[in-house]
DNA sequence: CAGAATATGTAGATCGGTCTAGAGAGGACT
DNA sequence: AGTCCTCTCTAGACCGATCTACATATTCTG
């Protein structure tokens, strides 16, 4: 593939990005995606034959790398579970204020939309964040806990962080976050 | 307004809520509503003259007097921080799995895809969680916490349950509300 | 009887997918 | 260097289906 179709690409999983981000996927319509990435509906379909799924799974995975990398980075610092839970909470929030809370977790309006209704998209959304689970739960053996304590604890973490952008987007105030993030930090330093 | 006119309406109300908490705000078409409703076109506009915002509205204001009553009922039991926590992603993971998770938080879906875009919505899910972060918070304060500490421990009892209930219709699955609920009622045991 | 409620058709807009033509780039060959 | 070929990619028109809202006529109910 050349350099151009990379760039045209790229810009169409970028918009789908923000789009469902922003309304889910019912809520992007194609056109509006094309518009944002200014690229013709052709190219749409000559990068993603499968169409709009294949686009938005791309989107999502794309989104699930974003996570990835934010997690690697607190990761990188052997942190305590306190430090894991506060690191994402603020890494994520500061993002949802930046873009005026149309975005939040980069994941979850897609994951619940489609959680009953499309099997490949769900089971891409799912993958998605049992990948997050997991690198929370090595991050955590490292800092000495046990192989199922680990576990529980990353997903705490992670729906801690799921529910209070939830709830911040939902009330389009970083407040949620805050108050989660002064409890947890009390919780876990117990 | 007569009885056949109530029943139609909420037949209406209930039958959007059913789908948008399954495929969200811009995945449920009124087609869709009307068929499950088993109602007449006309009788959507009579009663809801708004249109589909107000339709939606409505399923939302019932979505979250739902979640009121299993609040209330918990409350009723004079319950520890604990005692809340668990009972909701009891309650909650229950009605998910029954459903064969197509119903998880009946809020969220569309809480999210609104959250920017659409004010109305948006309002009306924020003062639902809002509604039912104030039923927990005073639940706390009898329970013997302090003021300030009481809304943080609720905002974080109601991002907790959220969060699982995101994690679990994702992976299909009600693993993590076990994962969940196990490892806070350790963090709050002590 | 009057207002509530039902019933169904219509309209313009938008939806995602398909199709066809053509442009551009790079390599092989003369 | 020029030509041809092939592949990649762009471009935009078109299609049938679905969307929400509106309108009008009719039926039902107290």
């Amino acid at each position: 593939m050349a350099v151009k179709g990379d760039e045209t690409r790229a810009r169409l999983v970028g918009a789908a990005r923000t789009l469902v981000e922003a309304k889910g996927y019912h809520g992007t319509g194609l056109n509006e995606v094309l518009a944002l990435a200014d690229a013709p509906r052709g190219s749409l379909y000559h990068h993603f034959p499968g169409g709009k799924d294949q686009l938005v799974g791309a989107a999502i995975t794309a989104a699930g790398r974003e996570v990835d990398d934010v997690v690697a980075d607190l990761v990188a610092g052997t942190p305590t579970s306190k430090d894991l839970v506060l690191g994402l909470l603020d890494a994520l929030a500061d993002r949802m204020v930046a873009a005026d809370f149309t975005k939040g977790c980069p994941v979850a309006t897609v994951a619940l939309e489609v959680a009953a209704t499309n099997d490949d998209l769900q089971a891409l959304c799912g993958g998605v964040y049992a990948g997050w689970q997991r690198a929370l739960a090595d991050a955590l053996r490292v800092d000495g806990h046990g192989s199922a304590e680990a576990d529980d604890l990353a997903a705490t973490v992670l729906a801690l962080v799921e529910g209070a952008l939830v709830l911040a987007r939902a009330g389009r105030s970083r407040v949620p976050v805050e108050q989660v993030g002064r409890r947890i930090a009390r919780l876990l330093d117990a």
